[in-house]
DNA sequence: CGCATAGTTGACTACGCTCAACCCTGGTGG
DNA sequence: CCACCAGGGTTGAGCGTAGTCAACTATGCG
């Protein structure tokens, strides 16, 4: 049983749940809206963000195919962020009600949800973690160390720079200036949006 | 059914569970230890840390009554932060075990737990928040506003500032200029360990 | 062929960190 | 009872780094 295939869930569920294409940079529900349905992501890109008193914008999560989008309204009537699509995505819409009901029913569904939460949680901590890093080149490289599959060292950086910069909590600029950095440092190594890591002993 | 109140749980799960008692300063696991249990703060403060590659500590959360701690054992096999606890507390420890074979049968206790999940994703996606804010005065002042019970402006402060100071990414010096710069501005009032918000307009 | 946007580079500024000295409190032991 | 010490908190001076503003290039699109 996975949110992610419709196929695998109870008829029961499944009848009350509707799958979703976004455009790029439409949005999918707004900071402030009444929540009614939680969002599984199964093609393209999500940013979820928020708007400060100031009017400046924090993006929270960049959310991937298998990730989930405002579980919060499970025990929220609001939502308390915005999300908008990067590229053309597409979502399935689950009603909140038909998944507070089936914590009765389907535990493997339950299961799949918290795994879903718990992995929400790790990507947090880790994007907290990330800040405490002063020295911008040590965090970008740190932030690449993380988004290299485990056993290769090639990055594909497949969305602005701008938009990672953000991520970081840096602007463009100092992006920039930090990968200059690294590539010459040897740390890295640069190739239009591919990055491979050089395996230097440390930092 | 609530994990806090173990009176509440069926008699299956109750009996599995342990109310554990940890002194000031002393661990409650240590990161990379194999993670049988998970946790529900009854008493007390525990903080939760992880040990980057230079033997710095990020902080990810202060935990509260209420809170859970280690859900993450859940989906994982070892602890992936250290908990500290930061006075006299007391825990409650379930085995992740029985957790994962409740969903089947106590749908109220997979609810109360994703409840748990869901309000620690808020409290990182403030903190991110946080640190999007430069200026390290507005920052304090937004904390204190999050700290400030909804209709009372009076805030208690029952920690080290250099523990707050930590939380918030700044230094304790740091800290101690902000919250002297907001004094003098007017935006708050100080006490010894009690600092009142007043309600200026704007910051 | 322009226009818009992303990315890069440079010069300057500003804010927070570091290091240091100092005050204050609470606890300990002579 | 007081001297001493340790730790937290505050304040000051100087430095370094990331932000800001600006100019310029490159790329893609109408």
């Amino acid at each position: 049983m996975n949110l992610m295939y419709p196929e695998t869930l109870p008829d029961e569920v499944r009848q009350s749940i509707a799958v979703q294409s976004i455009e790029a940079k439409t949005l999918l529900f707004q900071q402030g809206e009444q929540a009614d349905y939680l969002y599984i992501i199964t093609q393209g890109r999500l940013r979820l963000m928020r708007y400060l008193d100031d009017g400046k914008t924090v993006t929270f999560q960049i959310a991937q195919p298998g990730d989930g989008v405002a579980e919060v309204v499970l025990m929220a009537d609001f939502y308390p962020c915005t999300a908008v699509a990067e590229v053309d995505s597409q979502v399935i819409a689950y009603p909140k009600q038909v998944i507070l009901n089936s914590f009765r029913n389907y535990p493997d569904l339950t299961e799949h949800l918290i795994h879903i939460l718990l992995r929400k949680i790790e990507s947090l901590k880790f994007r907290l973690e990330l800040r405490d890093i002063r020295a911008a080149h040590e965090r970008v490289l740190q932030y690449l160390r993380q988004l290299a599959a485990p056993n290769s060292s090639v990055i594909t950086v497949d969305r602005p720079f701008k938009d990672v910069a953000a991520d970081l909590g840096i602007t463009p600029e100092t992006l920039s200036r930090a990968l200059s950095r690294l590539e010459q440092d040897g740390a890295i190594t640069r190739m239009q949006q591919y990055i491979t890591l050089n395996d230097s002993p440390a930092a």
